[in-house]
RNA sequence: CGGGGCGUAGCGCAGCCUGGUAGCGUACUAGCAUGGGGUGCUAGGGGUCGUGGGUUCAAAUCCCGCCGCCCCGACCA
């Protein structure tokens, strides 16, 4: 095995996949499209989680858990949704296996044993929800209702990569429910922020906020919202989705409330989620040819000490870097003390490059005798040697500016990789030879649209949130339009 | 589903064309030296060569079937 990872300018994807796979955050299983992800990469999706349970609760929301199985008739109520999902649905048909007459020590599936009604395995859960909704909502006074559940769906694609689409996958995914329309989309969009504000301040990614067009939008759904994010190579990576479902799923599911003034109508709902794509987003978004590249707010590790050990008299420099894990965890940090005899301290720098450790603190018999000690910063690679005297702040402020400044690189970079663009040729020529957003025209049909994605690989990312009103002609068609929308290649 | 590629030691690969003792790097084990950026040297352990059949005195190697995986496209978070 090399030592080096491949290059993002050589190979990119093989950058990625063999990134993935050094840094211990996940490996291909014995199950076709599926993945297992390693302790190292759940603990930072760990940390996603429990970051965003925080932000769900604090907005109101209660955590529950339903099926994973939806019974057919259930899940084909929802017309549009069914439609659009079936064609990746794994389906369960039978509930025995028996011992193979014909083969010894072999299972075959018991014929006999055929389901009467066979149980899909949720590609997403709005059906089996709502049709326990039915059951939770009467009144006005049961609304609004606002669950969030984590956890696994299946979707069964056909290529599938580590983290950015894997056949079964970890998520949350909101269904709130709401007696007017407003209130509906205000929690549409209300957590579409919540999005966004987790993905800047936590993943340091810089995202746009923006709606979906008619062939984007869920199935099932009025309004799809998105959090759109740039990649390094320059593809687009949606972050997050938020979808107002208006009284679909309320109509499918029969799900009726009698409001203040005696009158029956179907209640609002919405639906939101984020999944263990975003760990593709983090990696995508800051690492660089030496490894991963962690915001300090996801590591698991803030800051690893490696102590630089001589000969077998070690009893000192061990307790000091004891004494200083000690006085780092008081104050709020994670830390790792690797004092691992079996591995070299240049190996262990090596390593936590590789896997993103955000501060590197290197003590050696040199630094015992002036009370310093080496701090290395992971996203800048640089290092200085520091005084031991008053190292938690110092570190508490290094880890916010370390946070800081990984967020402006990314911001940095999307701004100079977002161009507006107002002719077609222009257009597809950005696309190949300087990959990014690019901000056009469009007439706001779905042809010029579907054209464009045969024509060019680019799809219309979304309809951005927060920009100004500016009229234009269609690049492709030269026919009226009222803004520009964001284009991209996208993940 | 279409196109391409690959299954040989834990991992990464060579060997196959031209059949004849299964090899390299790395990882692993031990010893000695080394020790502020993936240490060096020496010795050692580890493989039904994906699988089933065929050809042959002899098959990792040639022929046929099957299975699995990866990559590229159409579909998708």
């Amino acid at each position: 095995m090399s030592k080096a990872l491949p290059k993002r300018s050589e190979d990119y994807s093989g950058w990625y996949n063999e990134l993935v796979k050094r840094a211990d955050l996940a490996e291909n299983s014995a199950v076709r499209g599926c993945m297992v992800i390693k302790p190292y990469g759940f603990a930072i999706w760990e940390k996603m989680q429990q970051t965003l349970d925080r932000m769900f609760k604090e907005t109101g929301h209660s955590n529950a858990y339903f099926p994973l199985f939806v019974p057919k008739s259930l899940f084909e109520a929802e017309e549009q949704n069914a439609e659009g999902f079936a064609k990746e649905c794994a389906v369960v048909t039978h509930y025995r296996l028996k011992n193979d007459p014909d083969k010894k020590g072999k299972l075959m599936v018991d014929p006999e044993a055929r389901l009467e009604e066979e149980l899909i395995v949720r590609p997403t859960s709005e059906a089996i929800i709502w049709s326990t909704y039915k059951g939770w909502i009467q009144s006005y006074r049961d609304l609004p209702l606002l669950i969030n559940q984590w956890a696994n769906v299946v979707r069964w694609e056909m290529r599938t990569r580590l983290f950015l689409r894997t056949a079964e996958f970890l998520w949350q995914e909101g269904h709130t429910a709401h007696s007017t329309k407003a209130e509906a989309i205000e929690e549409t969009e209300k957590m579409l922020g919540v999005y966004a504000e987790f993905a800047e301040n936590f993943l340091a990614l810089p995202v746009v906020k923006g709606v979906k067009t008619p062939n984007e939008r869920f199935a099932g759904a009025l309004d799809t919202y998105c959090i759109e994010a740039l990649m390094q190579d320059g593809k687009a990576l949606q972050a997050g989705t938020s979808h107002f479902l208006g009284q679909n799923f309320a109509k499918a599911f029969d799900v009726k409330f009698t409001d203040k003034t005696g009158t029956l109508d179907y209640v609002w709902g919405t639906s939101w989620g984020v999944s263990t794509r975003l760990m593709g987003a983090l990696i995508m978004a800051h690492s660089d040819d030496n490894g991963l590249v962690l915001p300090p707010k996801l590591a698991p590790h803030q800051v690893v000490i490696v102590p630089i050990v001589f000969g077998d008299d070690n009893a000192v420099l061990l307790e000091t870097c004891k004494q200083l894990k000690a006085r780092l965890l008081k104050a709020g940090i994670s830390v790792l003390l690797d004092d691992r005899d079996t591995q070299k301290p240049g190996w262990k720098f090596a390593e936590y490059e590789l896997k993103g450790v955000p501060v590197r603190l290197a003590i050696g018999n040199r630094d015992l005798q002036n009370n310093s000690i080496e701090l290395a910063r992971r996203d800048t690679l640089t290092k200085e040697t520091v005084s031991l005297d008053g190292i938690e702040d110092r570190i508490l402020n290094l880890l916010d500016e370390i946070q800081e400044s990984i967020y402006k690189k990314a911001l940095a970079f999307r701004e100079k990789q977002t161009q507006k663009v107002d002719d077609y040729e222009t257009f597809k020529k950005q696309l190949d030879e300087n990959p990014g957003f690019i901000l056009a025209h469009w007439d706001g049909t779905p042809e010029t649209e579907e054209r464009i994605k045969t024509e060019t690989k680019a799809t219309i990312r979304c309809i951005p949130l927060d920009q100004e009103k500016e009229e234009g002609v269609c690049m492709v068609t030269g026919k009226p339009s009222s803004g520009r929308v964001l284009f991209a290649r996208a993940y």
